[in-house]
DNA sequence: TAACTTTGTGTTGTTTTTACACAAATAAGG
DNA sequence: CCTTATTTGTGTAAAAACAACACAAAGTTA
């Protein structure tokens, strides 16, 4: 057998988007050194748990919530004193939730479990502010070329929704018209024939739904989602 | 201390390019339970080595080579029995080089050290062949947004190798004057004065140079590389 | 009922992409 | 030496995609 020292850990970037405003989900450690500091939902690993297993296991356990998109983000191992106590490699992964779809309930480790928005993130403890630059990084891109901005609506939403929620993460403007137009052309996103109005005031909007089936099927038939914009 | 009896390892899938051939380096295991199978380079993680560090030692010991291109790849650990002796998670890395710098040397655990044409690679051992799967996607859709494709290349090529990489690794046809086109429009490859020939017959050519300082410049100013033909 | 807010929709000019063919430089063979 | 074969080097025109842009319809509030 190998003489090791190694832990390995994972730890999850969970990204939710309510009203214009992107959040990152993070936990409060209850014990251990940094005990009330502000970390990423995350562990150690099982010995008989698959990856994956493991970090559904810690959000469930940390903050009660299940995911609508999760994959693997980048393996943590550089910095060999990222964790002070003893060595330990954290392989984070990226993911995505509509928040309205839970309630928060911090359990297990964790003290208490938070939406921050992403550009009111306190300091987090070990490497874990890297962690949420390379995916906020990562869901800025993605977000461009795989549909997955709907991971953070719910079922059915307005089309201004989206554009506002591509607007926000990619902070720039994009032209409605023009965005609308290119979305409908996909033919992956179909309307519902209920209309609804949610702010104070103004015309009633049409709900919108994303059709995950037809979208797998393109993606068999070479085709390639894309959204840039001016 | 936690318990976790979990080991670290990393492995490496290289790539390298020749006269119109997509290669992968593969070792083969002079001890243990798979002696004489092909695997990828690759090898435990020391307790104070990031993992970096590893890989390329991994490399430079078991074939003698340093790569032009490294980046993480994917780290695999959700088959819990994917190395049989005891838990085993790796961090694959992905790696370029241009073949024409080395002579291949095996030594330390590895037997004989091999460049095999991607198309004809043995079943490699543990799940190394769904690494080098994943790692030929990675290298295909990378080549069309990031110009890695030069460290595959010597300092020097013709215009025809920069094609012909992208004909043979894309596995498609490209228009030569629209290539040449847009890749010169970027203005990130540099005319040489020299001419040479190079095959048998044919029109002697102009050779050209990446220049990776103005590559870097543009990045800097949102310049987007993307070659997409159809 | 006037002012405000949000949804919904088409056209035109500009830019980018595609498709495509022939002359110039060299080597090989008769 | 002359013909044939091979590879490099170059421009244009048609088609497609993108960018810019404004006003009417449906509702709410004062």
């Amino acid at each position: 057998m190998i003489d090791q020292n190694i832990k390995i850990a994972v730890d999850g970037i969970v990204f939710g988007y309510e009203k214009g405003i992107l959040y990152v989900l993070a936990v409060q450690q209850r014990f251990g050194k940094l005990t009330n500091q502000w970390v990423l939902p995350g562990g150690f690993v099982k010995d008989d748990e698959p990856l994956l297993a493991a970090v559904e296991r810690e959000l469930k356990e940390e903050a009660g919530i299940t995911v609508n998109y999760l994959e693997q983000l980048h393996t943590f191992g550089d910095d060999i004193h990222r964790d002070d106590r003893f060595r330990v490699i954290s392989v984070a992964y990226f993911a995505l939730v509509n928040p309205q779809n839970f309630v928060l309930k911090a359990d297990t480790d964790a003290k208490d479990a938070k939406w921050f928005p992403v550009n009111q993130l306190p300091a987090l403890g070990y490497d874990h502010s890297d962690m949420v630059k390379l995916a906020h990084q990562r869901l800025k891109n993605k977000l461009t070329y795989q549909p997955i901005g709907f991971d953070l609506l719910g079922e059915e939403f307005l089309f201004s929704d989206l554009e506002n929620l591509y607007c926000c993460i990619l902070e720039r403007d994009i032209d409605r018209r023009n965005f609308r137009k290119k979305i409908l052309s996909f033919g992956i996103v179909n309307e519902t024939d209920k209309v609804v109005k949610i702010g104070a005031s103004g015309r009633p909007g049409k709900l919108f739904t994303f059709d995950k089936l037809k979208y797998n099927q393109l993606m068999k038939e070479n085709f390639q989602f894309d959204i840039r914009f001016a």
